[in-house]
DNA sequence: CGCACTGTTGATCCAGCTCAACTTAAGTGG
DNA sequence: CCACTTAAGTTGAGCTGGATCAACAGTGCG
């Protein structure tokens, strides 16, 4: 509670610079180390720090904090968001063991927005400096995180088609799929999970009510689409759920 | 008209590789040159290309081009879109000169969109190999590229809450502004401008109907905000242009 | 075991969409 | 250079998807 007294129980028990092993970690074919040969994979390790684990609810960082590092998510979940002018929240993201989270604030030496827990989650922190100066030596590391930008740039453009054209159907279904698809990417269920973010985080983020999250997980089940009990979730016909918006009208018995 | 006697002609008349000089471009300070020193800019100018303009209505490249280079714009103005599964358009965003277009596609080496001209327009073509091998030598070049990414992933998530939180006259607000942002930085007329693109694409970039933006532009008017005279718009309170969403309704006679 | 958070359901309302008619601007060919 | 076509923009009227307000049911943490 204690900030001082966070830092020395961390600084206490964990060392900051715990040695990263990558080959160790379960999110080596998905995670930053597929990028670099393997002879190079300890350079990478060298500059990573893996910090302690933190609950839910802390903050990873803040906005307007100095941008100092990005963070590879190592278990859990966290999520990004920003305050408008009158104080409320935007939820502008997820993140996912495997996935990167921090790479706004490069170009303005602070964080624009904060990145909180949504469950215990731990990350491994990676010095953005650092990294720099490793990529200049590995071209495949730069490579990697312009495509790693690129590819966060184009999630954002199909998001704004989401949010500009699509009903709150197809945004609540497209979330269901794009979380399905990341776990399938870590070798887990693509049909049977848990959401790691409330029924507010959703709605906020896809820009509707909460209200209206809720009626449409509910719709969904009547239909057949999902089962869902709670943040559990099964999705019981994808191919419908994708098709959602499109044959807009069940009319099925 | 035919794509043969296209090529002949650019190639006739205008070399593609035709030399660039970035020191005699009055986009200098606020196109890539900031990014490197003096010496080194005759490096970048090497790997730069500049192709014959574009007229209004054609492409600088399409989705599912293989990606091979990123382009800053000269003179003009482009919009970047893509088609949804449905056939119907998603204006993703506008570039003005000094600005950089086609940083998706990294990822994938295909472009995830389309780009054609507002109006007249000229590019400078920078290929992407070349670029990261050039980063590989030049640590700022690498720096203000994840930089000028960096700022993208920003911008989209303004986007983010101006589409699921905003309503229609704010996100109109944020367009002129931004636009205006953006002529300012270039040294020309903040509160003076023509808009390069129709109500459509408005509405369209804003998720809106044209007939919702094209009342809002009188609405604006009527509060003497701007005067708008078809493309042509000035602006004439900022300050209340900022707050729009702020003092919704203007209880003045 | 109680208080606060998270989620569901119902009823009502309104911002912005749709449809429609019309005006103005911009090409285009004779 | 003007008549004609087509695209771009504005205005009006009515409809609707999703917000808002309200009440209640789990759920879980201290």
């Amino acid at each position: 509670m204690n900030p001082s007294l966070t830092l020395v129980t961390r600084q206490g028990n964990l060392p900051v610079s715990q040695h990263v092993s990558c080959n160790e970690c379960s999110l080596n074919p998905v995670c930053l180390p597929l990028a670099v040969s393997s002879d190079q994979l300890s350079e990478l390790e060298q500059i990573m720090k893996r910090g302690r684990p933190l609950k839910r609810g802390e903050h990873l960082y803040r906005a307007s904090d100095t941008f100092e590092s990005v963070y590879a998510v190592r278990s859990g979940a966290l999520k990004s968001y920003s305050l408008s002018e009158e104080g409320d929240e935007q939820v502008t993201g997820f993140y996912l063991p495997g996935e990167i989270v921090g790479m706004d604030g490069i170009s303005t030496a602070h964080h624009m927005s904060s990145v909180k827990a949504l469950e215990t989650a731990s990350v491994c922190e990676i010095p953005f400096d650092k990294l720099e100066q490793l990529s200049q030596r590995i071209p495949s590391l730069q490579h990697h995180f312009f495509a790693l930008m690129s590819r966060e740039i184009q999630a954002d453009r199909e998001l704004h088609m989401l949010l500009s054209k699509k009903a709150a159907d197809d945004r609540v279904a497209h979330l269901l799929l794009s979380i399905s698809a990341r776990h399938q990417r870590r070798g887990l269920s693509a049909s049977s999970f848990r959401l790691p973010m409330s029924r507010y985080d959703i709605a906020n983020y896809l820009g509707l009510a909460v209200e209206t999250v809720s009626r449409i997980f509910t719709r969904f089940q009547q239909n057949s689409l999902i089962r869902a009990e709670g943040r559990e979730v099964e999705i019981l016909d994808r191919g419908a759920l994708c098709n959602v918006g499109r044959a807009e009208t069940q009319r099925r018995a």
